[in-house]
DNA sequence: TTGTTTCCCATAAAATCCCATGCTATCCAC
DNA sequence: GTGGATAGCATGGGATTTTATGGGAAACAA
């Protein structure tokens, strides 16, 4: 599988570990990325945001191919590249969650990871299920609007 | 990986030493580069921006398209070749961060290592963070100029 | 000599590795 | 189909190695 979904809770022990889901290292393994890669969800939502080398380089690249000068090229590097970190997955697939992630993503004993097709989500649990309402119903009034056919 | 990204804060003592966070230096090596190089920000920036050989390279041959004797060739030469020293990265990986570049970003104490994918900024941590409001907001206005998919 | 700069050693905290266990889903032989 | 063996996954805990950082001795320069 080339991309990531479904979603999956784990624990996240006292130095801060949790293990990827199985499924998740699939999708980083086929891309070939020996580590993972973690930002502070950039639209600022309390969740963690995870992607593969792939996604990250392509991220870089599209930056570079603005001005170095350009004040939006600042900001935007400083958003999503100087706030992301490279995590080594171990050998039985943890990660150690960086302290200030977690605290701004308030995941503390357990943690859902959610598919998000180039990226996952991490979340305090909580937090992800109070939002699933909303999510339904927003989903629901847009149906129509998923441009289908276009692939 | 290739590129500089994270962040870091870490503490200039006395002597005016500071380790490299152990990400970024890595990054240097995997390019080969024996040390470091530094020079003012180049927009005038209070900050340090620093970076490996190979960046430092690619601006010179730049400069090298340009007649010698442009005026503009000469102007940008001084701001970006002539301000740029090498540092050597001792065995347990810090720097001396010259008195000057210190003071002219206000540096004390303590610094901020900023990754922006082919370089790396440092400041003064309260100047960092003072910016932080303005740039979420210029990146929130500026998510559309991202220029993706022409990867 | 006197203040600086470089090198070397020491250490504590934090990050990383390694080994072990409990579960569950799968497979296989009969 | 049933019982047991097997393998992959999530998780716990301890041992080891890296980092970051402080301090002093040695080498330099003024």
């Amino acid at each position: 599988m080339k991309f990531f979904s479904s979603s999956a809770t784990n624990k996240v022990d006292a130095k801060g570990r949790v293990s990827i889901p199985a499924p998740f290292r699939k999708v980083l393994a086929a891309e070939g990325s020996p580590s993972l890669y973690l930002r502070p969800e950039v639209q600022g939502k309390p969740a963690i945001e995870g992607f593969g080398e792939t996604y990250f380089e392509k991220t870089a690249e599209a930056l570079e191919q603005m001005q170095p000068t350009d004040p939006a090229f600042e900001a935007l590097a400083d958003l999503m590249i100087s706030r992301t970190s490279s995590m080594p997955l171990d050998e039985t697939g943890r990660i150690v969650l960086p302290a200030s992630l977690r605290e701004a993503a308030g995941i503390e004993g357990e943690a859902v990871f959610v598919g998000r097709i180039r990226t996952f989500q991490i979340w305090k649990p909580e937090n992800y299920y109070a939002l699933q309402p909303d999510m339904r119903a927003t989903a629901e009034a847009n149906f129509d609007k998923m441009p289908w056919g276009s692939s």
